[in-house]
RNA sequence: GGGGGUGUAGCUCAGUCGGUAGAGCAUCGGCCUUUUAAGCCGCUGGUCCUGGGUUCGAGUCCCAGUGCCCCCA
């Protein structure tokens, strides 16, 4: 394999491990065991002037050295600050002080781990900072850190390496926040609702909950087929079964589908429980719910997004699947009662399907998404989905062919999917057999009878309502984020061949010894 | 599956008609006690994504592949 010389890269990274190594010859140590902080460096932004004794620590992001003087700025995930050192400043004896300042001005180099001691003032031009009385070296970056004023802005390269782009772009510190902010809340409004939280098989005999193609994987000591789970329905509903009354789970889930920038493989939904509700208690408990969220992640009920602004604050408008048909694609659905009918009226209006052979509920539903949806943009509760599309919600007592079911549509993203369950097992036995028969005429995306769910079903229901949500798209939604991937800490990528991606030759220094 | 875009120094990016590979910042050396993208002087730094082809000569043109992005079905 071709050779070259030492790249720019490894001579930066050169300069840095000469540095760490006089800092060990000095007999600094490498890699101390603990600092002992007395504030966050956002405490200590927060500190009024003259506040001796602060001891903070943080990665070094700014270096600006005037040979006797020197202003640096400590971050990490959540704030940061600036410090300042002087040359006498750092040690009684002069001698000393001077040693120090010159070990700190020109062998830690920006990204290292810093932790400083010293008192709060206000420099000139007004910044808050931490005149250093004492500074400890906590840890060495070998790696040259991207850009002083921009981080990496390579999309590709911010994905590969999170963490960089953590280190780097504020932006990208307050969109993982967010998502942070918003589990939190849920979580905290969901027990303080009185639901318990559960954990349900990742690893299962059968993909079951939902209509999606799952990732196959192998047991090898059962030797036999597992799947990764696409949906937790099934395991919570046998929960209600066993008493659980308000269970919801965190759930990640994998499908094995086409990548577009508003789908992950491997994302995450809430799902949540609830017995003795209905589908309109839980939209009700819904717009609660989301509106609480978005008020506690955000600090606002409206969220920008791109030139729109989403409103949660105003009540949410409720839509049947038919009105909004009709709005948009001009077609009463319930005029065409099969799929004939429908698709020689969906041909006639000049409307161009992606699946035009699908049957009645699957025309219904490449109608809304191709002339309704896109249309959606303020909070809007769809209710009254094609009783085919939904294997598992209860029929509607009014409506044989709609079942009792709602979805939460904001701009024009699915967000939420709910119903009222299906809890009747003679019922959902004959609505998963004809599932199972769509399978076997070739239909991947079809449900797969799940014997052992209606065993559990035979044990006793009470009336359920369900409900489950995609934590990713809600995030990337009021963070305005235009792609999944940017918030979800690490995304699936195919791993780079070539010169980035050659396995490292085993020719680099042996890592400096421990000082003694 | 189809189409479009993109890949050049550690980072952000230029690179004209095919003719010696460029800038700013970072790094490195020097000066500087109040900076906020500090400033000044000087020096470095390249697998132009990969492989082929055309050509006297390719970052540039052609073909194929590949990572990433976007759009469409």
């Amino acid at each position: 394999m071709r050779r070259p010389g030492m790249t720019e890269q490894d001579e930066l990274r050169k300069v840095r491990l000469e540095n760490l190594q006089t800092l060990i010859e000095d007999g600094v140590a490498p890699h101390p065991d603990r600092f002992e902080r007395t504030h966050t460096l956002a405490e200590a932004a927060e500190l009024p002037e003259g506040t001796a004794g602060v001891r903070v620590a943080g990665r070094l992001k700014f270096k600006r050295d005037f040979g006797k003087l020197t202003f640096a700025r400590l971050e990490d995930l959540h704030g940061g600050i600036q410090i300042s050192l002087t040359r006498d400043g750092l040690h009684p004896e002069q001698e000393q002080s001077r040693a120090l300042y010159k070990r700190f001005a020109k062998k830690v180099d920006l990204w290292d781990f810093v932790g400083v001691e010293g008192e709060i003032y206000r420099t000139n031009k007004g910044e808050l900072t931490i005149q250093v009385g004492a500074w400890t070296f906590l840890g060495k970056c070998l790696q040259p850190p991207p850009g002083k004023f921009h981080g990496s802005r390579d999309t590709e390269a911010n994905w590969r390496k999170r963490y960089v782009d953590l280190v780097s772009n504020e932006e990208t510190r307050a969109r993982f926040r967010l998502r942070t902010q918003v589990v939190r809340a849920l979580r905290s409004f969901l027990d303080a609702e009185r639901f318990d939280e559960v954990e349900t098989p990742i690893l299962c005999t059968q993909a079951s909950g939902a209509l999606a193609r799952p990732f196959l994987s192998h047991h090898n000591a059962m030797d036999m087929q597992v799947v990764m789970r696409i949906a937790p329905e099934t395991y919570l509903k046998r929960l209600v079964v066993g008493g659980y009354d308000r269970v919801y789970e965190f759930a990640r889930c994998f499908r094995n589908e086409g990548m577009d920038p508003s789908h992950l493989q491997d994302f995450t939904m809430l799902e949540f429980y609830a017995a003795y509700w209905n589908y309109e208690d839980n939209m009700r408990f819904t717009e609660r719910m989301i509106r609480h969220v978005v008020k506690e992640a955000t600090g606002s009920h409206v969220v920008k997004r791109g030139d729109r602004e989403i409103d949660f604050g105003q009540p949410w408008p409720r839509v049947t699947l038919r009105e909004v048909i009709q709005t948009h694609a001009g077609i009463d659905i319930d005029a065409f009662g099969d799929a004939a009918s429908l698709r020689t009226e969906i041909v006639s209006r000049k409307i161009e399907l992606e699946n035009p052979d699908a049957g009645r509920g699957g025309l219904i539903d490449q109608l809304y998404k191709r002339t309704a949806r896109p249309k959606l943009i303020q909070p809007t509760f769809l209710i009254r989905h094609p009783i085919d599309l939904s294997p598992l919600a209860r029929r509607s007592d009014d409506d044989a062919h709609t079942s009792d079911r709602f979805q939460l549509v904001v701009d024009s993203w699915e967000v939420v999917n709910a119903y009222s369950e299906l809890v009747d097992p003679i019922d959902q036995r004959r609505r998963l057999e004809e599932q199972a028969q769509l399978r076997g005429a070739g239909d991947h995306e079809a449900m797969e009878l799940d014997d052992d769910y209606l065993l559990a079903m035979e044990h006793g229901m009470p009336p359920i309502s369900g409900w489950g949500m995609g934590i990713d798209r809600f995030v990337a939604l009021i963070a305005d984020a235009p792609n999944l991937r940017d918030v979800v800490w690490f995304p699936l990528l195919k791993p780079r061949t070539g010169p980035d991606g050659e396995a490292e030759e085993s020719e680099e220094e042996s890592p400096p010894p421990a000082s003694s």
